[in-house]
DNA sequence: AGCACGCCGACT
DNA sequence: GTCGGCGTGCTC
């Protein structure tokens, strides 16, 4: 009776819990648990909470405690969503480390992180998935929503609820998501359909022998025929289903004699979806020898693993490091069963790499990427969590998954700027934030890089990384041959045509005769065509930002890159009058076109941010490369990113000015690894391939360090200016961005704000300044710098400036100010 | 993020 | 006199 009674209490006891709102919010709220659902309650579950007088949100658990707040009365949580958590343990500690180092909330690394399905909120919208099928056991409830779906094809969460006449929903909602039953309404606006693949199966007649063999006489007088059924039958030993790609391809037999068979009904064909996600069903091995240089690396990187627990490689472009890659990732999945996160700049996820590796290591891996619709990556979050995926090549992002047993991190190519989220917050770095998540997990990190950025070779000369190098082309093929053209000077003997100099248009004359294809490299960054009023010099201007206004052949309108504004192109100028209104400035477009113009013969393409928008246009543009239907490619930084042809040997760089001209302490550091990649891509193969640099400044450091494949010498030159001026690595700085809609109250809260913080911090702060672009959707921008040197505690700096900016916020007159940080902002 | 509360201009 | 503009504060 008495242990009875005992029971009671303990299940009576009353249970808080913090939870994490989808919401950039500065706390995390305090809910109450319903007796009923204490033993639901765990950290990392979702629960259903009503966050102010409406809204409903899933949040995220992260502590739990029997303390009863003392401010204020905690209300109840209205459901437990998840049976088992979403989220690790270790996630959290992630997302705690993340929101303090960039100096976020919480909420905004759990929105970074989670997929949009696993935040569903009041409003989020419910549809029946296209291939909805009928023969599903469903629930009394579950049958109701569905047969309502039917009718009005959409609901919201909110009116489910109302539907049913209850308020715990959730874990019926997430039951019919699970089924594939139902999708969230983002979905639908990204088409998601299911990918169908033709398979093919031999009628069940021929399963018998005897059978068999009449046919296999009957089929003596069509070869080709024959051979299909052989290839059939020799793929069926070891894959099944077999697709019918495959059967083409081992066969050669030819799509017309797998018809005749159809018809004849010796073979069936079904059309099945198949997981996007590309399961490839080749053997789970590696078969491939290393060169004596990717052995050497991979012996040192082990050597290195003893101590190290980071390894920068620093290999010349097309050494082969992916080579060397996939056998680091092999031992570990082999000898240790453990997963291995595989970080790719956003744009290499689409091309050839992703083939390779795929091919590699087959049903064991997952591709995560931003252009991923939500049940892919749904998808990919739970294969993650339970371990069925060993291996995940992804952008950024991918730092966020649910790994169990991490063991190992490749950060190929990191020095691309693309590991770094601007905005919205968290304004993070995935390199750096991979190596804070390897050391949770009690993993090692690969760097990999041709040009690693200054940061992380001066790690590794101060032995806090290990250093490996591989100074030697894949294969003993030369480093492509570089020359400079100067563009002032072409311009005074007049043998410029339009943007081409007459070495380059030599060059390209030469590569098309021996029909090999050119890729020429144009910076798109302050070199858009802009409209200019030759009698009063009148540009039209965004209206809600402080830029010119870039003009869009194909659109023929003129679009803000800052905030998507567009309006129609003007003839006349609304200054002054005149008719005089000229374009400015080469963008891809423009180069595209003044080609056509030379080589109106030559099959011509663009690669730039305009003709990739789709998820499958610039695997488009690459196939068309790939398969010699485009002679000449011409993009902007795209192209530098891990392109492999094998019929590339000629780059051009129309004017590598752009690039060294940008005010910025990184600007000579990006140039060269820029430019260096982009003439990696050229004779990766066979033959030596070539470079043609058009600069208006031939005598430039840094053209001459690229073109002399010097990165040491780059690097010591750089890196002294680096300390001299106290740049990163020598410091750390954070940016401070202040905005507001007037521009007098914002020039007036910088100063203060700035006064303030130099009162605190002292010569570390600079500015404020006016950034670049001054004005952006309608605030006015303001930037203050903060230069704390290395041996600063720059915790205690963060700590410091926050509690400074929350004070600052809460005076009366700079309420209104809004206010980011970004930490490290490179 | 959203939503209510509240304080000033142009209207029945 | 009121309707509604959006600035500001709050949400456990």
């Amino acid at each position: 009776m008495e242990t009875f009674e005992n029971d009671i209490f303990a299940e009576r006891e009353t249970l808080f819990v913090e939870v994490i709102l989808p919401l950039s919010l500065a706390i995390n709220y305090t809910y109450r648990i319903p007796f009923d659902l204490n033993d639901q309650v765990a950290i990392g579950k979702r629960v259903v909470v009503q966050f102010g007088k409406h809204k409903i949100y899933s949040a995220l658990i992260s502590g739990i405690s029997k303390n009863p707040p003392t401010a204020y009365e905690a209300k109840y949580i209205i459901d437990v969503i998840d049976a088992e958590p979403v989220v690790t343990a270790t996630q959290l500690k992630f997302w705690t480390w993340m929101t303090n180092y960039y100096m976020c909330n919480e909420g905004d690394v759990m929105t970074a992180a989670l997929p949009a399905s696993l935040k569903l909120a009041s409003e989020t919208i419910l549809m029946l998935t296209e291939d909805f099928r009928e023969d599903v056991v469903l629930s009394e409830k579950e049958e109701l929503i569905i047969t309502t779906l039917k009718k009005q094809t959409k609901l919201t969460v909110n009116d489910v609820s109302k539907l049913l006449g209850q308020k715990t929903i959730y874990p019926i909602i997430n039951n019919l998501l699970e089924k594939e039953l139902i999708l969230v309404a983002e979905e639908v606006v990204q088409k998601y359909k299911p990918l169908l693949k033709s398979f093919v199966l031999l009628n069940d007649f021929y399963t018998d022998q005897e059978n068999l063999k009449q046919l296999f006489s009957v089929l003596e007088r069509a070869p080709k025929q024959l051979d299909a059924l052989l290839a059939y039958l020799k793929l069926q030993k070891s894959t099944q289903p077999i697709s019918k790609e495959q059967l083409l391809e081992e066969s050669n037999c030819g799509a017309a004699a797998l018809k005749a068979l159809t018809d004849k009904d010796i073979f069936i064909i079904t059309k099945k979806p198949v997981s996007r996600l590309a399961a490839h069903d080749e053997e789970f091995s590696v078969n491939f020898k290393l060169s004596a240089s990717q052995e050497l690396a991979l012996t040192q990187i082990n050597e290195h693993f003893k101590e190290k627990d980071v390894v920068l490689l620093h290999g010349v472009t097309a050494s082969g490091k992916t080579q060397v890659y996939i056998k680091l990732i092999e031992e570990i999945i082999q000898h240790s069963n453990g997963q291995v996160l595989f970080l790719l700049p956003e744009i290499a996820l689409t091309t050839q790499i992703v083939e390779r590796i795929k091919r590699y290591f087959g049903n064991a891996i997952g591709v995560y990427h931003s252009k991923f619709n939500n049940s892919e990556r749904v998808e990919i979050w739970n294969k993650v969590r339970t371990g069925a995926y060993k291996v995940i090549l992804g952008a950024r992002s991918a730092v966020f998954l649910p790994f169990q047993n991490l063991k190992l991190i490749v950060v190929d190519e990191e020095h691309e700027p693309s590991y770094k989220q601007y905005d919205p917050a968290p304004r993070y770095q995935a390199r750096d934030a991979s190596i804070y998540l390897a050391h949770l997990h009690q993993a090692k990190v690969i760097l990999g890089s041709a040009t690693p950025s200054l940061e992380s070779y001066y790690n590794a000369l101060q032995g806090k990384y290990g250093l490996v190098e591989m100074k030697e082309r894949f294969g003993g093929v030369q480093l492509p041959l570089q020359q400079v053209v100067s563009i002032s000077e072409e311009t005074k003997k007049k043998t410029m045509v339009s943007y081409f100099s007459s070495v380059l248009i030599k060059d390209i004359d030469l590569a098309l005769s021996k029909k090999e294809q050119i890729v020429l490299f144009q910076n798109r960054r302050g070199y858009a065509t802009i409209l200019i009023c030759a009698t009063c010099g009148y540009t039209p201007k965004c209206v809600n930002c402080d830029v010119s206004l870039t003009y869009h052949k194909s659109s023929g309108k003129l679009h803000c890159h800052y905030c998507g504004y567009q309006q129609s192109s003007v003839n006349i100028c609304p200054a002054c009058g005149s008719v005089h209104v000229e374009q400015k400035g080469f963008g891809t477009e423009r180069i595209e076109e003044e080609l056509k113009l030379l080589y109106p013969d030559v099959s011509i393409a663009r690669l730039d941010m305009d003709s990739t928008r789709t998820k499958n246009g610039l695997q488009q543009i690459l196939n068309d490369f790939q398969d010699k239907k485009t002679d000449i490619l011409i993009g902007t930084q795209m192209v530098a990113k891990g392109l492999d042809f094998d019929n590339l040997n000629l780059i051009g760089v129309i004017n590598a000015d752009t690039l060294l001209g940008y005010p910025d302490f990184r600007a000579y550091e990006r140039s060269y690894q820029l430019l260096a990649q982009v003439a990696g891509r050229a004779g990766r193969r066979a033959d030596q391939g070539s470079v043609c640099i058009q600069t208006y400044d031939a005598g430039n450091r840094i053209i001459k360090q690229v073109v002399e494949n010097d990165y040491e010498g780059m690097y010591h030159d750089e890196i002294a200016e680096r300390e001299k001026f106290l740049y990163p690595p020598f410091s750390r700085m954070i940016f401070l961005y202040i905005k507001h809609k007037d521009s007098h109250v914002l020039d007036h809260a910088a100063l203060t704000l700035a006064n303030i913080l130099k009162a605190k911090f002292g010569k570390r702060v600079l500015g404020p300044e006016q950034p670049l672009v001054s004005r952006v959707r309608n605030l006015y921008i303001k930037q203050i710098i903060i230069k704390a040197d290395k041996h600063t505690a720059i915790q205690k700096v963060k700590d410091a400036l926050r509690e400074t900016l929350t004070q600052f916020n809460a005076t009366k007159e700079f309420k209104g100010v809004f206010m980011q940080i970004d930490v490290d902002p490179y």
